[in-house]
DNA sequence: CTCGGCGATATTGTATACGCTTTCCCGCTA
DNA sequence: TAGCGGGAAAGCGTATACAATATCGCCGAG
């Protein structure tokens, strides 16, 4: 009676309700591959979490093999963590981590902002202060989940505009990180990113003015690692290396 | 009678020879990744190259699992494409690709001197050193492969003086590509970086003059981008849609 | 009462088997 | 002779089975 799996889309099974025997498996598993990665990014699956195959082979009405090809690529993302015999857990950015991503997402994201600012389209500021708005909402309403999405979705988007794909995936990869990091290091009820900012940062590109926006962007992103309260807390693992023979 | 297996890192099988019943195999397949991705940007397998899952399991000596793995993380990282229901090819990057790559690293690396001049100490400088002297011999002696390794070792190993570990990664990263790219649209015989560019660099740094790095560095990159012809070769798939319906 | 060893269980790692799709070759026909 | 269609083979996608190992609880001894 543990078969209530969550179909990811809807999807009247195809190939005749037998699963698996059609060959389209890979929209399921990018649709899978998203709503465990979504789940990471909302903190509905906290850092730490741990991930069994069983369970989410499971849920998903697919075999290990197809959960373990996911696992992976979570893991390449730096999303979760595979632990060579303990299995997969959702990863617990580092102080160090924290850092280097938000380090890296100064030199890229503020870098970035002079080409945006070139390319953006009315359609782009359209949608962009589309999400935007519906970030403001989210965030009054209360669903930090949604607006912690939407606020990554807006970065990453913003990106985009660039041109550049590679940039841009790495920029998405980052802002996914940055999520985890909330998750770990935020005070709750402060999001990272302020209700107006991103508004802000729109009128700058509307304008035309790359530097201005490259400046606020930097200023935002300082902002959001201002806020964080970083204290390394080493919960598991004390570290007996570096108390006694470091 | 096709048993020969390559066995990528000398070793005696613990197991009693017994192909792949002891559990460490994590070391077996970071040996074999780095052996493929090693012969994919030593230009061993060329752009285009189609890399079957039964040939490779049978030279690696494991099941069509972890090979599958393998290729997954491969295609991740843009070294492989993986075709739907046709399997792995070697990338073959488009013109685009190669200006975006390019331009990413202009970004990154460009950006990163500083902090390298900061923080390189005398150790790094004399490995550095010693890679580019290595890496002129081979270019001297005609062993290209070798050389272009060297090359984005060399870049590879800069970014990490960063401190910065996941933009270290994404160079690595670029710097892979970048040696795909050469092997498409770089001109036979005129390796990417020139002779001295890299011990000119390693000056700069150690007189940490971190700005004249940074400009130094984006002329290198600058240099080798020009001396690529990029023309699109559009040999598969003549892009019927585009030149009819326009 | 606490600590150490031991066995049962749960969970991952690897290989293999099977089905489906694509492809390639060969014969047929106009 | 060239184009087309069918059949056989090859290769990928998925699931499942088996083996190895880490974890957890239990029991006995000090």
């Amino acid at each position: 009676m543990n078969q209530r799996q969550v179909d990811t889309e809807r999807k009247p099974a195809p190939g005749g309700g037998r699963p698996g025997k059609n060959g389209d498996g890979a929209e399921r598993h990018e649709a899978i591959h998203r709503s465990i990665s979504d789940a990471i990014i909302e903190h509905r699956l906290k850092p730490g979490a741990r991930l069994r195959e069983d369970a989410l082979s499971e849920v998903f009405g697919i075999s290990r093999t197809g959960i373990r090809k996911i696992l992976q690529r979570l893991a390449l993302e730096q999303l979760v963590t595979l632990t060579p015999r303990r299995g997969a857990s959702v990863t617990r950015p580092t102080a160090d981590e924290a850092k280097d991503v938000f380090d890296a997402r100064q030199m890229v994201e503020c870098g970035l902002m002079p080409e945006v600012a070139r390319r953006i389209t009315a359609a782009d500021l359209e949608a962009l202060r589309d999400m935007a708005r519906r970030e403001r909402q989210a965030l009054k309403a209360g669903e930090q989940s949604t607006a912690i999405k939407l606020s990554a979705a807006f970065h990453g988007r913003l990106a985009h505009i660039s041109g550049n794909a590679t940039l841009a995936a790495f920029v998405e990869q980052l802002c996914s990180r940055s999520s985890l990091i909330l998750a770990v290091y935020g005070n709750a009820g402060h999001l990272g990113c302020e209700s107006h900012d991103h508004d802000d940062l729109l009128g700058y590109l509307e304008g035309g003015d790359g530097e201005r926006a490259r400046a606020f962007m930097s200023r935002h992103l300082k902002a959001i690692e201002a806020s964080l309260s970083i204290h390394e807390e080493e919960s598991e693992a004390p570290d007996l290396y570096e108390i006694f023979s470091g």
